[in-house]
DNA sequence: GATCTAGTCAACCGATTCGTTGAATAGCTG
DNA sequence: CAGCTATTCAACGAATCGGTTGACTAGATC
C-alpha cells in the first residue's frame, strides 16, 4: 500500500518543509548515517539535530538502527514515493495535459484517495 | 529555471504540509474558484481560509485574480513541478533502482559546493 | 444613500516549532 | 572502576501556526 492517510502526509511535506531535514534526506542518500555524522553539517547543537532525526522518523522516511553505542539512520524512500505520487496527481498540469487531469478528475468522482481527502481542521 | 531557492521550496512544502491547503490546490485543479468556494467545504471562518489561501501564493501555487468584488484563485503548478521534481531524485531509490542513485550523486559531486563529506567505498 | 456581499486586516490565544542548555542514559575504553 | 563518546530527554524561550472575533474596505444592489 503506498497511499498514505492524510496524517501522515502533513507529517511527510511538514518533514520536507526544512532545509536542514531536507539536507539530511540527501546525505542518507548516499547510504547510512550516525545522528553525529548527519549534524555535521549544520552549526546547531547535537539535540537540536537529534529532533530533526525524530521528525523525519516520525514521517517515516528514516529508519533507525541502534548499533552499540551509536544509532545509524536509513533512508526509507516510501512516504518520499508517497509524497511523488501524490505530486503527480498534477503532473498533467504543468506538462499541459489538461486533457489528462480532467480525465483523472472525472475518474476520481467514483473512488476517493486518501491522499486527496483532507478531513480533519 | 525550474529550480527553487531552499527558502521558496520551504514554503512550498510547509503549504503542502496541511491537508487543508492540499484540499484548496485539489480543488484548484478543477479549474478557478473564489475564496469564499474554496473556504465552503471547510468548518471554519473565512478569515482563516483566507490565510491558507495567502499560504498558497505566497508559495506561489496560487495567483490571485481580483475581478469586481470577488478574488479568483488559480492554480499555479510551478512550485508542484519543482517539488515533484524534488522528489524524482530519489526515485530511483524507491524503485531500486540504486546504481541509477549513485550515478546522480556522483554526477552532483561536480555542481554542488555545499560541505559535504566524500565517502565514496 | 443604505445595505448586503466578498474579502482582508489586526489583535488575540493556545499549540507547536526550533533552537538552547544541563542532566541523564548507555556503550566503549583504558 | 573512571572517563570518554553518542545520543536522548526535560525544561525553557522566542517565533510561528492555526484558529477566533470584530472592525474595516470595496464592489454590487435596492
Amino acid at each position: 500500500m503506498v497511499e498514505l492517510m492524510a496524517r501522515q502526509m502533513d507529517d511527510v511535506f511538514q518533514a520536507l518543509g526544512s532545509a536542514t531535514r531536507r539536507r539530511m534526506l540527501h546525505d542518507l542518500a548516499g547510504g547510512p548515517k550516525s545522528v553525529g555524522q548527519l549534524a555535521e553539517p549544520f552549526a546547531m547543537s547535537l539535540a537540536a539535530a537529534s529532533k530533526h532525526v525524530k521528525a523525519l522518523e516520525k514521517a517515516g522516511m528514516i529508519r533507525r538502527e541502534v548499533r552499540g553505542n551509536t544509532h545509524f539512520c536509513h533512508l526509507d524512500p516510501g512516504p518520499l514515493a508517497s509524497a511523488h505520487r501524490w505530486l503527480s496527481f498534477y503532473e498533467s498540469f504543468w506538462t499541459g495535459r489538461l486533457d489528462e487531469l480532467e480525465r483523472l478528475l472525472r475518474e476520481e468522482k467514483g473512488t476517493i484517495p486518501a491522499s486527496q481527502e483532507g478531513d480533519d481542521t
